[in-house]
DNA sequence: GAACCCTCATCTCG
DNA sequence: CCGAGATGAGGGTT
């Protein structure tokens, strides 16, 4: 593989290593910009293929016994997508009859089906509000009726009440149906929130054993304030949710109305029709519990729920032609869109899971199996075509880390020749370019002279592993009392500065306080953009808060002017810290739970003195994360103890979940108007390619 | 391993 | 008979 064209991959050697050498010129991000359209969602939901058959069938229930409905057994090795054995589909003219032209919007979203039921959520709402007032939870705002009796929501689109629609800054109009910004402030407070409880889970004495559920906390918080969004249920897209997007709990389907079942698999709706109604299923989520068959990138074979398979001291038993069950086989007849999460083991963390949205699909048969006896029931999902990978790139992966099959384009599998614990790979799926222009690789900073602080500064004395709830603990002290990460290593908030352990300190290396100092976690790749030079994006799910990477480089002293010459002038690799950046949120908002001072938890950097670092010639991954103006990784100084002396740096974190194959991206900030030479920092700036709808047009 | 939470279905009451 | 509220069942998750 390496063998060829281009560069010498020469073995490692540990002193200074001038032959990882990639010879080509370096570009970031200084193309046109063609300003994406607004980020409506990536698909249309288009008819898969062609005009079904119409007419009536005879109602063909499944529940007929397994008769001439055949096990797949005999159809296996045939090609699953044309024209399976499977019951016609039945047209929906039960529905709208008056102006349902064809059948294909029909269910699918553009009109939309009467809900039943459920008229709203309000009653559970004040049920949980109650259930959280005796809990320790006093604070949340009351959850109010926000819809008068009477009013259809459906008759009354247009908000009524004055001020009767805003609870914590979400209008019920925008708690039935989101927007790609609501669904992402909704995760990213459901997480922040999520993170702080359970850091403050970790501080408590290990007496306590009881085992806490902080997800299942935040979202009751989010439910019981109204901060959730696409409450209304519907067939079909989920505005503000895109294919590919991933989640970490259960909740956060929940709460951003993907999958409203907290548990169960099978999400459905009572559709009203002229005469009847019936269930129709949504989404599902297939998660392993039952032995689901996954291989298949765009085939899905699902089974039914119930029948106590799999658990402990229940007698198993048949499955019944009930709820999710009949709701699934509904939607066999009717043929609408189901949207399909996967639910697979999360690499990085294994005991937990991630879910990864897959888009629609639909039902295309189903049949009845007997395990051990009792029946079950099984679906076959096939995935709608043009929608973009999800699943698809997760198994792709897979096999590229099984070394089953090669990345498409790869250069080198890991361009820090093992600088790294986690190898980095090189790869140009676009064009020749073989690769990036020439730097060293180093995994860190390089500095001159030591970071002078004005008082001494010294470790903590800790011989473990630092305890979160420790106050004798130094470090933790100087990080307020609390412990900057959750035990499995993720960042609870933005601060002004973050102090971990250092070299000094004699805690185990192992100290859950020293996570940017642990190296790369997840597997990245440096990548060509089709118009933005090389960029950075990751084979692994990251979750928010994630530590990435630091930004490595020499760090370069502003007594001596710049380094490097008339270079410096031009160093595209600089990372300053005097830069200005724009604010955001990232915390938890305190009035969500019992905590007062909301200034404790600034985000504003606060840093001893600025740092400047170049890393054109010295560097690691993160010289090849490219600026984005809605970026989704964050910088953090971070500073900890060598000899008695501090040292800062720079830590890249996830600013929310990001699935893989996504481009990292922050905020280069911009050169502040007072820049010596007045003018000529105007002229440095570039025109910005991120595409994002906020788009500030220039950086740099 | 235990302690959870959301929705739907059904029941009760006015 | 209807709607509002209460209660129970169901389904796995972390």
């Amino acid at each position: 593989m390496e063998g060829g064209s281009g560069f010498n991959s020469v073995p490692p050697s540990n002193s200074f290593d001038k032959s990882r050498v990639l010879d080509v010129k370096p570009l970031r991000s200084l193309k046109p910009v063609f300003p994406n359209a607004p980020s409506t969602p990536p698909f249309v939901c288009a008819p898969p293929h062609g005009p079904f058959p119409s007419g009536f069938t005879p109602f063909y229930p499944f529940s007929t016994p397994q008769g001439s409905q055949a096990s797949p057994d005999n159809q296996q090795n045939t090609t699953p997508v044309q024209m399976p054995m499977g019951p016609t589909p039945t047209p929906l003219r039960a529905f709208r009859s008056s102006q349902a032209p064809e059948f294909s919007g029909a269910f699918n979203g553009d009109t939309e089906p009467e809900v039943g039921g459920n008229e709203d959520g309000h009653v559970d709402g004040q049920k949980r509000a109650a259930r959280n007032a005796r809990g320790s939870n006093s604070s949340q705002k009351k959850t109010r009726k926000n819809q008068e009796p009477g009013s259809s929501r459906r008759a009354a689109p247009a908000p009524k009440g004055p001020s009767a629609n805003f609870v914590v800054g979400i209008s019920q109009i925008e708690r039935d149906d989101g927007s790609r910004e609501l669904v992402n402030h909704v995760l990213m407070t459901f997480d922040a929130l999520r993170r702080r409880l359970s850091q403050i889970e970790d501080a408590k004495e290990q007496s306590t054993g009881i085992i806490k559920r902080p997800d299942l906390k935040a979202s009751n918080i989010l439910m019981s304030s109204g901060l959730r969004t696409n409450m209304k249920k519907r067939i079909g897209v989920v505005p503000g949710v895109e294919v590919g997007d991933i989640f970490f709990f259960r909740m956060e389907l929940c709460v951003v109305g993907l999958h409203a079942q907290s548990m169960g698999g099978i999400d459905y709706m009572i559709v009203r029709g002229d005469t009847e109604e019936e269930p129709l299923a949504v989404s599902i989520v297939s998660s392993g519990g039952y032995d689901d068959d996954a291989e298949d990138r765009d085939v899905l074979i699902y089974s039914g729920q119930g029948g106590n398979f799999g658990k402990k001291d229940k007698q198993a038993a048949d499955q019944k032609l009930e709820r999710g069950n009949l709701a699934l086989e509904r939607s066999l007849r009717r043929t609408n869109d189901v949207r399909v999460i996967r639910g697979m083991k999360d690499s990085v963390n294994p005991t937990s899971k991630v879910y990864v949205y897959d888009g629609l699909y639909k039902i295309q048969e189903s049949w009845i199996e007997s395990k051990t006896g009792c029946n079950i029931f099984k679906y076959k999902f096939v995935r709608l075509p043009g929608q973009p990978g999800a699943f698809s790139v997760w198994k792709s992966i897979q096999k590229w880390k099984e070394g089953i099959s090669s990345r498409v384009g790869l250069i080198l599998p890991d361009l820090t020749s093992g600088a790294e614990s986690t190898p980095v790979s090189l790869v140009n799926d676009v064009d020749e370019e073989k690769g990036p222009a020439y730097f060293t690789y180093f995994s860190t900073l390089k500095y001159s002279k030591s970071f002078n602080l004005a008082q001494p500064s010294f470790g903590c004395n800790c011989h473990n592993a630092c305890q979160p709830g420790d106050h004798n603990c130094s470090c933790v002290t100087k990080n307020g009392g609390k412990f900057p990460y959750t035990s499995n290593g993720i960042l609870v908030s933005r601060k002004p500065l973050i102090y971990e352990c250092g070299p000094t300190c004699p805690c185990f290396p192992n100290c859950k306080n020293r996570v940017s100092q642990t190296g790369l976690k997840v597997h990245l790749e440096v990548f060509k953009t089709t118009d933005k030079g090389w960029g950075l994006r990751s084979w692994d799910p990251i979750r928010a808060g994630t530590f990435i990477c630091e930004y490595a480089g020499e760090v370069i002293d502003k007594v001596k002017g710049k380094q490097g010459g008339e270079e410096g002038d031009n160093d595209e690799y600089v990372f300053d810290t005097a830069r200005v950046y724009g604010s955001f949120k990232w915390n938890y908002e305190p009035g969500l739970l019992d905590e007062e001072s909301s200034s404790e938890s600034s985000e504003e950097y606060k840093l001893p003195s600025d740092l400047i670092i170049s890393a054109k010639n010295v560097g690691n991954v993160s010289r090849f994360m490219n600026h984005s103006c809605s970026p989704n990784v964050f910088w953090q100084p971070v500073l900890y103890e060598h000899n008695s002396q501090s040292f800062l740096h720079i830590a890249f974190f996830a600013i929310r979940h990001i699935p893989p194959m996504t481009e990292l991206t922050y905020d280069y900030g911009s050169a502040g108007s007072d820049e010596v030479g007045g003018n000529s920092a105007l002229n440095k700036k570039k025109k910005c390619l991120c595409g994002s709808s906020n788009c500030r047009a220039y950086f740099g």
